[in-house]
DNA sequence: TCAATCCGTATC
DNA sequence: ATACGGATTGAC
């Protein structure tokens, strides 16, 4: 037991040492720079700064900016990320060495560690939070793994990818400046039934030729399979790679370093892709931005547009936010001259949109025709399938259910808005009053502002036509039904109907020969702020999969014939609606024209954080509204031009609640949902 | 008078 | 989070 009494030997002396007050070794520092900055992965708000350590001699080599290293902080070992080597500290006292260097592969790019500390700065979190979205676990067999140099394909003519842009009024100039090194800023509105997968991967193409990478983000895995198989079949396999959260640890890790060791130039991705340490960025780009599943659901929240354009700012690249709708955002950009709107000539929309047809309740003349054996399907809607079903597919859409509606006009169905801040209205359970459900007013003697009407109803969750009644109504038709834990990516150019829930909307090759979508005052009455571009983003993403006009398309839409939402869609006109919802964000001062954010926790600390708050001029706080289970929540806004400011109270706000352990409160700047 | 405990502060 | 220091309290 040599070993033992040698280990022995070193506590004995040790302990000696301490009795004696002799200091410890001193570990001899690295040659040259031999201070590294690290951000260490802590949950404290109070201690988001970077802190010194010394390099020791035998590390020299390995610890560069954007290594693991493991560190003694406050008496633990913690994870964290040489973010600099530098000559001299600042730090008065004596510095700790690094305790080991985890790996020496520099996953932390200077660049990304920018954006990371812009982000957390703009949500008012912490760059830990950030980093742990950013950069994935490491997986050590992975990166043992070396990885050959690859080679895209460069010899794409310039004049094929200007071509796939044809459609949009400048966009082959915009391939064409991409392609020279400049950095466009595009707020994209797609061609329907138009190959938006081979136009953005054109867009990655060209710009790969002036020798500058892209990222490309989308809303699901489903679309990044299909975008990444558009890249491939313009540039080969070896020019990209597709970076998902479903991919698993290794595959994950494998992605990441294939892009942050410059071997692939174009990432394909959903949104934690927004953070992809691709070497010389030339372009982001984010597909279908008002889709929520862009939102990331962990603190600090951040969405992926906000990332990407943030990494644009930061890094001096192309932006191009595209769809086949436009996001309220996405107009903001258009209208304050960041951005141009980059959308196909108004006859040229027509001509590849279906056309739209709005089949209202009183169309119900089936209804009681037993002989279809079906209930509640307008005329309308049996004709169009009927006729469709001859030619291919039909794609029949239910609003999800069991979501809380908001009460609506029983009128006109509009949502109800409360008078002082327009958040919706809700009744609280037990039959109480109807109040606001963001700033807590209770109404009293309500109106509607669209039609006058005074009554207030919560609108009824319709009938669920369920796939087995359509079967019914079309007998010898298949019926495929996808959406929940069922989901089918694509169907066959043959007559069936496809029953499909938000989401999961199958492809049909050739097209769908018609759509339905069903009780659409479901979702434009949705809760919340964004129900009518929320739904016209989801009707135009359908219509987008129906064949145009021209080939016989036809969506019917059953809903009211003077909804805004849907006059706006049968005019196939999603920025026509961006445009009139940001004037009206405008004047509810809501986002993207103010700033807002939420804080979320128990109802005294909200109380607390009411008080302490040291806000900018001209913010104001809504609430607190009770949430239920002893929690409250508030809202804060100001101007745009005030954001940062806010943003900064709230980080502050979370540090000296950090630093007093008082109880933890969530901060959301920007929520998807006010709920 | 000394130790046990509480509170506040720094953490490199 | 810990760890540490200074103040505070309590028992002899």
């Amino acid at each position: 037991m040599a070993e033992q009494s040698s280990t022995q030997g070193q506590l004995a002396l040790l302990r000696s040492r301490v009795r004696r007050g002799t200091p410890k070794p001193v570990a001899v520092a690295a040659p040259e720079l031999p201070i590294a900055r690290v951000a260490v992965d802590l949950p404290l708000a109070h201690l988001d700064r970077p802190f010194d350590y010394l390099v020791t001699e035998p590390m020299h080599q390995q610890v560069a900016p954007g290594c693991r290293v493991k560190v003694r902080f406050a008496g633990r070992d913690v994870d964290g990320f040489v973010l600099d080597r530098v000559a001299d500290t600042e730090h008065p006292g004596r510095l700790s060495p690094l305790r080991r260097v985890v790996s020496a592969e520099p996953v932390l790019t200077p660049e990304v560690a920018a954006v990371a500390r812009l982000v957390a700065d703009r949500y008012a979190g912490s760059l830990a939070d950030v980093l742990r979205l950013a950069v994935p676990p490491r997986h050590a067999r992975v990166e043992a793994e070396d990885s050959k140099p690859t080679q895209a394909r460069l010899d794409v003519p310039l004049e094929h990818l200007m071509g796939r842009w044809s459609a949009e009024v400048g966009g082959a100039a915009m391939v064409a400046r991409l392609a020279d090194r400049q950095g466009p800023r595009a707020v994209w509105q797609a061609l329907p039934g138009a190959d938006w997968e081979g136009q953005l991967a054109a867009a990655a193409a060209a710009t790969l030729r002036s020798g500058r990478g892209s990222i490309l983000c989308v809303p699901s895995s489903r679309d990044a399979t299909r975008l990444g198989a558009a890249v491939t079949a313009l540039l080969g396999g070896d020019a990209h790679i597709v970076l998902t959260a479903d991919l698993g640890p290794a595959s994950r890790y494998r992605a990441f370093l294939a892009a942050s060791r410059g071997r692939a130039q174009i990432v394909v991705g959903t949104r934690a892709a927004a953070f992809a340490p691709v070497r010389r960025l030339g372009l982001v780009a984010v597909w279908d931005d008002g889709d929520d599943l862009h939102a990331e659901p962990r603190a600090p929240y951040p969405h992926a547009r906000e990332v990407l354009l943030l990494r644009a700012f930061q890094e001096q690249t192309a932006a191009l936010i595209g769809g086949h709708g436009r996001s309220v955002e996405g107009q903001a950009l258009v209208e304050s001259g960041w951005a141009v709107s980059l959308a196909p000539p108004r006859s040229r929309l027509r001509e590849s949109a279906p056309q739209i047809h709005v089949a209202g309740e009183s169309d119900r003349e089936l209804e009681r025709d037993s002989s279809v054996g079906t209930a509640r399907m307008p005329r309308r809607v049996f004709e169009v399938v009927r006729d469709a079903l001859v030619t291919g597919p039909v794609l029949v859409h239910v609003p999800r259910y069991g979501y809380q509606p908001a009460l609506a006009c029983s009128r006109c169905r509009q949502p109800a808005r409360c008078v002082r801040c327009i958040g919706p209205l809700g009744r609280p359970r037990g039959g109480a009053a109807p109040s606001c459900r963001w700033c807590g007013a209770v109404v009293e003697g309500w109106s509607c502002q669209h039609c006058r009407g005074v009554e207030l109803r919560a609108p009824v969750v319709g009938s669920l036509r369920t796939a087995e009644e359509w079967g019914r109504a079309f007998p010898q038709t298949t019926v495929v039904s996808s959406g929940g834990d069922h989901v089918v990516d694509e169907v066959p150019d043959k007559p069936a109907v496809v029953v499909a829930t938000p989401g999961a909307e199958p492809h049909a090759d050739s097209g769908y020969a018609a759509a339905v979508l069903l009780d659409t005052w479901l979702t434009s009455g949705l809760p919340g702020l964004r129900a009518s571009e929320e739904a016209m983003r989801r009707w135009v993403n359908i219509g987008a999969l129906v064949r145009s006009a021209g080939e016989g398309g036809r969506v019917v839409a059953v809903g009211d014939p003077a909804d805004p939402v849907l006059q706006a869609l049968v005019r196939w006109d999603p920025v026509g609606l961006a445009t009139r919802e940001l004037v009206g964000r405008e004047s509810a001062r809501l986002t993207p024209a103010a700033r807002l954010a939420t804080v979320t926790g128990p109802a005294d600390s909200v109380a607390e954080v009411m008080a302490a708050l040291d806000l900018p001029r001209q913010a104001e706080v809504l609430g607190p509204v009770e949430i239920g289970d002893g929690r409250a929540r508030i809202v804060v806004r100001t101007g745009r031009e005030r954001g940062a400011g806010l943003s900064r109270a709230l980080q502050h706000l979370q540090a000296a609640r950090s630093a007093r352990k008082l109880p933890p409160v969530r901060v959301q700047v920007d929520p998807a949902d006010l709920g």
